[in-house]
DNA sequence: GTAATTTTGTGCTGTATAACATATCTTTGC
DNA sequence: GCAAAGATATGTTATACAGCACAAAATTAC
């Protein structure tokens, strides 16, 4: 990981043209702020270049930041029984992330690392609280998105403990379209992860993942061609993922 | 269900003794407003009184009330797939229900209802929704709420996927001592379920609780009588929930 | 460019747990 | 008080999936 803006971040007067342009990519959180946050923000904050693979946050550690992806993809996961980890989410441009344990005054649960090469903007939690206390739109915004993500952590829940294999496979699947798209082509998936994240999305083991995955092949619901993958019947596929 | 303050709900002057007191229990959440805001909610909220295994929400309904817990005990489940029902949280007094999916914009993906007698506030979301765009304070209450729960349906997500049944049900024994605490004996839990909500809550069905229970009692773990369970060796089960 | 390491793929075996069947015990309704 | 319905208990069978072993392919390292 390295700092872009060490150089400027302390400069005065008009306002580094980069971290202007960082926050005008955060509009859903900035746009709540009136000029005077809005400058408390900017100087509070640092833009980060992260290498694929890189962790942005351990398990265990205090919560300081936090992470808002700019560009790039995201896992948040969870260090299960025995080495398996289980991925809880992945986050794509423009989301948040480390802000829950700061805010239910704990450490981290989960730990988080790079996809793809990222760019992140570190904000202090101490900054972020403060503006919440002070400015309700911005609290209301927090709280839509938490609310979302508890659902979605209900549903999740369903899925990975009373789907079958194939379910959950499929279920993965389309959560990843859902959540990244697909390229040009229309099929292709705009991630490419390894088999063991796949595994790790759907709470299966490696093997299972590999063999379920050639199994919707065989069955024409997907094409597979290394980590690429085009979904070509959604509609079967959905239909898996529904019925377990 | 029945409405105790249907008579006087709409009465002018001093509040309904029993709205106010109803308040003061609430006081996490009141102690955020301030005179006028509190006088907005008193007006809005009505007490009513659940027998034991009543519905406080459907699956499915769109949200219009937030509820608060005064008094009894409430279960919050999912329906899954082929009927198996999914508990994901039992709340006790003083808690707060019902929120998170008019606040994420949708209507109700689990259940609620009454695991004993209960008394239950309800209190429009609108009215919620707009003291929290006004109240910065009141918005930090949810943010905090929420994030800790969204922290525990992580937590049990791999719980629940992750770890063998004896680690589940012990796991899940643990929870509802913390949550609701032990009778005068210092042993006693609690809370009387059916063998049916435990396998609902440790996702696995009947049978395997019952086994699994009785399996408990004869390791001198704990101690079954009927639906009364006394923890004897909580340090024990403790490992065993962490084993997995 | 070759070796080493990681990732992917496939088959086999064992086991945890669901599913089913049936019996007993408990609660509820009249 | 008795019937009916529901909850609890226990044994048996079936199966989905983990776990392991090993081979091939792809990526990385030097």
């Amino acid at each position: 990981m390295c700092c872009i803006t060490y150089l400027c971040s302390k400069k005065m007067g008009k306002k580094d043209k980069n971290i202007t342009e960082c926050l005008s990519k955060m509009n859903d959180l900035v746009n709540t702020l009136n000029e005077k946050q809005k400058d408390v923000l900017s100087q509070a904050i640092t833009v980060h270049q992260y290498k694929k693979n890189e962790t942005v946050y351990h398990y265990g550690e205090t919560p300081k930041y936090m992470f808002c992806l700019l560009s790039g993809k995201i896992k948040v996961y969870k260090e299960g029984i025995g080495g398996r980890n289980q991925i809880v989410r992945v986050a794509k441009p423009v989301e948040y992330l480390g802000y829950r344990a700061y805010f239910a005054n704990g450490k981290f649960i989960t730990a988080a690392s790079t996809l793809e090469p990222s760019c992140v903007v570190k904000i202090p939690l101490t900054v972020i609280k403060e503006l919440i206390l002070e400015n309700a739109e911005l609290g209301w915004f927090f709280i839509k998105t938490l609310c979302q993500e508890l659902g979605r952590s209900d549903q999740r829940t369903v899925n990975l403990t009373q789907k079958h294999i194939r379910g959950r496979l499929a279920e993965s699947l389309l959560y990843l379209k859902e959540r990244y798209g697909v390229e040009a082509d229309g099929y292709t998936l705009s991630i490419y992860l390894s088999r063991e994240d796949l595994a790790n999305l759907s709470n299966m083991t490696t093997s299972n993942a590999i063999r379920t995955l050639s199994l919707f092949a065989t069955d024409k619901l997907i094409l597979v061609d290394g980590r690429k993958i085009k979904i070509i019947d959604e509609e079967r596929l959905r239909q898996i993922s529904r019925l377990g």
